[in-house]
DNA sequence: TTTCCTCGCTACAGACCTGTCTGTTGCTAG
DNA sequence: CTAGCAACAGACAGGTCTGTAGCGAGGAAA
């Protein structure tokens, strides 16, 4: 699939970073989401980028790395949709909550969705060590960050609980689809989430 | 470790399961725990329980089913700790459910956790309809039953949506073990547990 | 034209994987 | 004493894994 029929850019001019190791990555992005990243050998990657295993290892020490930024480019993806719907919510952290439960919940109900990425690759590696664990940590400790922050504008009395609290009710909703009727997740995870605001005023 | 001081069970003789299994399963399953499924082969397997590969193959047909047997395993070992929460609550739902969020949130910030063996192998296998999958997808909706069972004798409105929430919940909490401290999980599920059970009201 | 770099292709090394096979040891029952 | 069984030990087949090396093609820069 994804045939390119010959060589579109140019590529070699400009020092703005070869599109092979572009196609590298999101042939390998793709792959290792669906199929689990120690599923999946560097010699499927190549064969399904269409290219030679040198260059991988030209753009990528070591197949970790690769997983690394798999899990970096993840990671930026996220962010982007998040500040694009927070966006639209300025002066309303209510509003912008509910908001991402909505995209959240919407992207866990899609029939392939496969759960979130860093969490998957965390339960993969258990070496804390790993660096596509560190990536992976940080994500994560940057979700509670952001709910923190929602939750300081929002007024609520403790505000760190109550950020921790989201966290927890985000990743659970990530790994429990398989119990999750693909419709139920947004409404379920709006509920919760206005729950436990209530709660903590 | 673990070491046996010559044979304890005479074994051959009456029917009652060789105690080898045990040993196969037991020490697989502290392995694919700490290290992860993929990560530990068979021949790790059975020099760590210093059996022959030939008794491992006799007692599981493939790998998988040993993995399924694992997770089999760590089922029924979670609901006997279950049942024996509940059993000191009967007639009070709702202190049974702190309570299983007093065992759960004390089990999630221990130093060694690990997650949840379902979830982590979930994680490890994206096909669905493997063996060991579908303990774990079982494993998920009787968790998701019996809180069920709890939102019914509370009493409350929605006891379907209830009971959903506090699954995702407790899943939740059985991913987030990065990024929790270890003395507030149990606090943060308790609080959260009630704010979910007040609002369904 | 010559030089240099990137690329794809192929083969390889060495490790590891699952699962099978052969042969030996020791215990128990008849 | 013999037959059967469970277990151990180890080699093996056939495949996959990561990472490296050598080769030739093609385009850009000198």
């Amino acid at each position: 699939m994804q045939q390119d029929s010959g060589r579109s850019t140019p590529n070699s001019k400009a020092g703005e970073a070869t599109d092979v190791r572009e196609r590298i990555l999101e042939t390998a992005s793709g792959l290792f989401y669906r199929e689990g990243v120690r599923a999946v050998g560097v010699d499927l990657v190549v064969a399904a980028a269409g290219v030679a295993k040198t260059s991988l290892y030209r753009y990528f020490r070591t197949k970790d790395d690769l997983i690394a930024a798999f899990l970096q480019r993840e990671d930026e993806d996220f962010w982007r949709t998040w500040d694009e719907v927070a966006g639209k919510h300025r002066d309303d952290p209510a509003g912008e909550l509910q908001a991402h439960m909505d995209w959240i919940g919407e992207r866990v109900g899609r029939p392939n969705y496969r759960g979130c990425p860093q969490l998957n690759v965390a339960a993969e590696f258990p070496q804390a060590d790993h660096p596509a664990r560190q990536v992976a940590t940080a994500h994560k400790l940057e979700l509670r960050r952001r709910l923190f922050d929602i939750a300081e504008r929002l007024g609520v009395a403790r505000a760190e609980i109550l950020a921790g609290q989201l966290a927890v009710l985000i990743n659970g909703a990530f790994v429990s689809s398989p119990i999750l009727s693909a419709a139920e997740a947004k409404d379920l995870l709006q509920q919760a989430a206005r729950a436990l605001v209530q709660a903590a005023r």
